[in-house]
DNA sequence: TTGATTACCATGGTTTCCCATGGCATCCCT
DNA sequence: AGGGATGCCATGGGAAACCATGGTAATCAA
């Protein structure tokens, strides 16, 4: 059974050597997700931790965020975007790999930025997955989000908009 | 595990004998990108320092400079091109090799033109890395990372950048 | 010789690795 | 349908390895 997407949500344990279990549903992608994964070894990711405004950490498969870059790369040399996604995509991240035990190490400067304590919320973001402080996650996403909803109609479904997006 | 590519930054001590450690994790791309070294040797890497506006280093692995060099090597004798890059890159740089214990030493004619004193700071620029001296570059790159994130709307994705640089 | 460079050793702190546990879900056999 | 047995999953703790850094001895160059 190869997983390539990330689905769902979940919550877990960080203890105070910052490690923390990843949800074995996403393990599995990112087994699919690193060339150089196999049976028995484990695999490998990306945390894009970003510039001082971003609240949470983006995860990306070896194969995912190695195409980021090899874009990153590609464009002009100089050019003011090319620098900056340096800078806050290629320099502000770090590769880990998944321990045998299905947890990842988050060094302190990473938990710090985030304002992570215990405890770490997991959400797919389809082509990768997000870690937030659960507390900032309920502050910011979901509050956006109902502020959206409570702007719509009634029985309002999101899926409106993606009828919207594939219109034009 | 090969690590291929550079990824984060890390700030450095500098002692007065202008030895500072190698990022672990950047040893192991500069390790891999060596063509002579073997488990228990030390690797190369290639120093490019350059023209005299040039505030920072820019490092490589043996294999990836060997291949600008065979670019400029490519280029048309004669050629204004090739004599400044030949001038700027081939000329400009030092071979040095990480000591067994991580460790770099730069020279002070090399420390003096960046204005290095006692700390280091060491980020990813994705087929290299940089080093820096810390107030530089806050000074110069991220102040103008964050001005122009600033322009941006609130929770701006720097990825966007690329996706509009793909788009055209 | 003297200053500078290189090699070697020492150390504290962090991080990684390995083992252990309890819980939950699944499988399977009779 | 019970009721183990099995296996994966989340979590905890201790030991070993690694990392960053400082110091001293040996070597080299002028």
């Amino acid at each position: 059974m190869v997983a390539r997407r990330f689905r769902g949500e979940s919550s877990h344990k960080v203890d105070a050597k910052g490690r923390m279990s990843i949800p074995a549903s996403f393990r599995r992608v990112l087994e699919a997700g690193d060339p150089d994964w196999a049976e028995g070894l484990n695999p490998q990711l990306v945390i894009v931790y970003g510039d001082h405004r971003k609240k949470h950490l983006d995860c990306y498969t070896v194969e995912a965020f190695t195409s980021i870059e090899d874009d990153i790369l590609a464009m002009p040399r100089g050019s003011e975007e090319r620098r900056i996604l340096s800078h806050t995509i290629l320099g502000q991240s770090l590769t880990t790999d998944v321990d045998k035990d299905g947890r990842i190490v988050l060094p302190i400067r990473q938990r710090q930025k985030i304002d992570l304590d215990n405890e770490a919320f997991f959400i797919s973001a389809g082509d990768h997955f997000q870690i937030w402080k659960p507390q900032t996650y309920d502050a910011d996403m979901m509050a956006s989000t109902e502020a959206y909803l409570d702007k719509q109609p009634e029985n309002f479904d999101p899926l409106i908009l993606l009828d919207q997006a594939r219109g034009d």
